[in-house]
DNA sequence: AATAAGATGAGAGGGGTTCTCAATAAGCAA
DNA sequence: TTGCTTATTGAGAACCCCTCTCATCTTATT
């Protein structure tokens, strides 16, 4: 588990702020999440209250954005509409996404160049590095075969 | 000027869709925007107004997104709460953009190894390329100085 | 244990975007 | 050119994701 509880704790009270049981949850629901899986806000809410932790729509949405300005999570635009978050990986595990325009379909792929341009960009301007996502806007193979609207 | 009215009607028409003189102002503004700029929907909204040129904007929101879909635009999510658009343009002119979470200060940068990555990502699988942009958050030096919340 | 201040929960509120539908106009065919 | 079909527009209502408010609770500290 590459972000622990109390990594998340002792990075909260360096800055003056709080660890509490709904940031652990959030925390070790997004760690859990199999690979490739985002969850919106309200899908982390209704996964939270299936498994009988429920934590307040507001607290989830105040986390959420916390979470990623503080690195640990990463806020994804896939579909319109709505936010989704996975947990931010280094190297091995980093990947960016493509997505059909027209059916969402997303695919994740891996490309350390990317990384390192990101990287080396952010530096170059005296930037810390939160997060680093190529996002490309496609149309399937699929979908161009339709001719469906746009 | 890379993209001419002509164009977009002929590709309009190509799909039963019609060329209408709002969605040819609405390409002209975005052509002669400097460098550097973009506009959301109700930027645009109010930048027509004032040349007098007023379009609704329920047709500027479905125009820019229907643009953004044909490729003729770009769909930024740059700063929290609304969504920005800018001309799509090739090679030389195509660019990435680095963002501070926090005052939302964007820088503009170039990467060619970038644009080949996500050109040959989406021929992999068959797709058909529209955008790709490398998104960059980080926090600015500014930022990094400031004791003030994240 | 007491204190100060951050965090939560519930619901109201906000604002960007989409939807609805009647009126208009673009493109096509004769 | 004229008529016809159907996409498009405009105005405002509606929607929905998200944020804000504030009383209450909890955390971290002294």
């Amino acid at each position: 588990m590459a972000y622990t509880t109390s990594a998340l704790k002792a990075e909260l009270n360096e800055r003056g702020w709080r660890m509490t049981p709904q940031r652990e949850t959030i925390l070790e629901t997004f760690q859990h999440l199999p690979k490739g899986e985002h969850l919106s806000a309200e899908d982390l809410h209704d996964e939270l209250k299936e498994q009988g932790e429920t934590v307040s729509l507001s607290t989830i949405y105040r986390n959420l954005k916390l979470m990623a300005r503080m690195g640990i999570l990463r806020e994804l635009e896939l579909a319109e509409g709505q936010k989704r978050y996975e947990i931010n990986q280094p190297a091995p595990h980093h990947h960016h996404h493509l997505i059909c325009v027209r059916c969402n379909k997303t695919i994740e792929f891996k490309n350390d160049s990317v990384l390192k341009v990101g990287a080396r960009t952010a530096k170059k301007s005296g930037y810390h590095l939160l997060d680093c996502q190529l996002t490309i806007h496609a149309v399937c193979p699929t979908c161009q075969r339709s001719l469906l609207p746009v």
